[in-house]
DNA sequence: CGCCGGGTTGAGCGTCCTCAAAGAATGTGG
DNA sequence: CCACATTCTTTGAGGACGCTCAACCCGGCG
């Protein structure tokens, strides 16, 4: 359990990629020196799971490249993502020793860990991470909320113009895009994965891509490369208010 | 905006029915008594709406009694729940101008308020009341996620057994009921509000129901008194795990 | 080359939605 | 006190959307 993974290269918390929005990001220099000291990397494979739901679950850590997600499965099989997990998201509760939930690498991944115990020790220590980490829960609320309403209400149509407008928006917020012109992107998810991620099966993923390919929405190129010519007829699609586009 | 809601009796705080679950639950003495002198109480009337999603929010609080549900709208009018606020929830984000999502009484309800900012300033200088914060958004979060297992996967007839087996659980916590014999409790939803939580229309909740009392798993007095004569009956048919009814 | 995982497309069916009517419970005004 | 409106609920008939099952395509890799 700790040998699969120490191979990822050390880094200094200074030029981290994620430093400024992870659970550290209002940490001071020397607080941040003492998390340096007690953190450590662990790569996953594509594919790998992080951990199963249930599995005693001994550390916490920060997505620092790569994309992993939580799923909830059903004795049946039936199974719903109930998060995705990209750079600088935080994984693990603290307060809990049991994983609620698996977490699997759906790209290459590198977490940077700490282990729990220390780990809440300096929450109770450090209000800049106690802090940050309300934020950042608080928003995986509202985006959990935001989701609910894409599950109980959306059609299948409704559901895949949201998601690929969700991704679009984040990658474009990723890459410091501007928000004119036509977006492009990666889809980093399999059919299958969209479907648990929205509640459908992967034929009717699938189906409804090509549609909204065949209506001019989005622009397919192979089978993961997307290219949106109008945002606004995407939202419009997702049914989302496309004027409050701008939602702070 | 401050005449409706002054009729609520003052109380203290040492004898709060919420005191030891809400955001305040970790406070000391000192603490509790800082906050007794910004907090004011609030009485809404069931069906009256406490915040329109958009609307500036001057203030956050808690729950005392009754009910409250948290929904969000499309243009077009479909509307999903997006959270259930009982006694000793809390409601509003620090550092949010505007409320995300409608609030609405269901039934009278009182609930303990607190300006923002004064609210905030003492969050900021007081951990016990951050890391209470901190702990009930992860809760909430937990059961957001719980939720949209609910609403992606499972069958109208799942879902139906999924809303009262919570809902049987919680009265039986909050009564403190032992876990033998039969449960008794009342539905504080329309069959409206159930298809909101839900993901499903009124009728469907309506013939689900029907369905779930033909077939023995609940008996109706009325339309809204439930008795559940074998709660692990229930949860079988909810699709959850029976036997792990114990999940800590 | 053949296999395998991921993806697409088609046909048929079932669950749940839509539209509609009517019953039950509660409150209001004449 | 009863007629009437209103709200909540139940039940029915028909139809649509998304699921199931199945075949096939495509690209990568041993």
């Amino acid at each position: 359990m700790l040998n699969e993974d120490t191979k990822a290269m050390p880094r200094e918390c200074g030029d981290c990629p994620i430093r400024h929005r992870a659970v550290c990001a209002r940490c001071e220099a020397d607080e941040l020196e003492r998390l340096d000291q007690i953190k450590y990397y662990r790569n996953f494979e594509a594919g790998q799971t992080v951990i199963w739901a249930g599995d005693k679950m001994d550390f916490v850590g920060s997505v620092v490249s790569g994309i992993a997600t939580l799923t909830q499965a059903m004795e049946d099989g039936r199974t719903q993502m109930v998060g995705l997990l990209l750079p600088s998201d935080f994984v693990g509760r603290p307060g809990r020793v049991t994983a609620a939930y698996d977490v699997v690498a759906t790209t290459d991944l590198v977490m940077c860990c700490f282990r729990k115990q220390p780990f809440e020790d300096m929450l109770n220590r450090t209000p800049h991470i106690a802090q940050r980490l309300l934020e950042m829960t608080l928003d995986e609320l509202d985006a959990a909320r935001e989701w609910m309403l894409v599950l109980g209400r959306k059609t299948a149509r409704e559901k895949i113009a949201s998601l690929l407008s969700i991704i679009a928006r984040r990658d474009a917020a990723l890459n410091m895009v501007g928000r004119t012109g036509p977006m492009v992107f990666d889809l980093p998810l399999t059919r299958e994965a969209m479907a648990d991620y929205l509640g459908l099966t992967l034929e009717t993923v699938s189906r409804q891509i090509s549609a909204l390919k065949r209506d001019g929405v989005i622009v397919l190129e192979g089978k993961r490369h997307v290219t949106v010519p109008d945002f606004n007829r995407l939202l419009d699609e997702a049914g989302d208010d496309s004027d409050g586009g701008m939602l702070a």
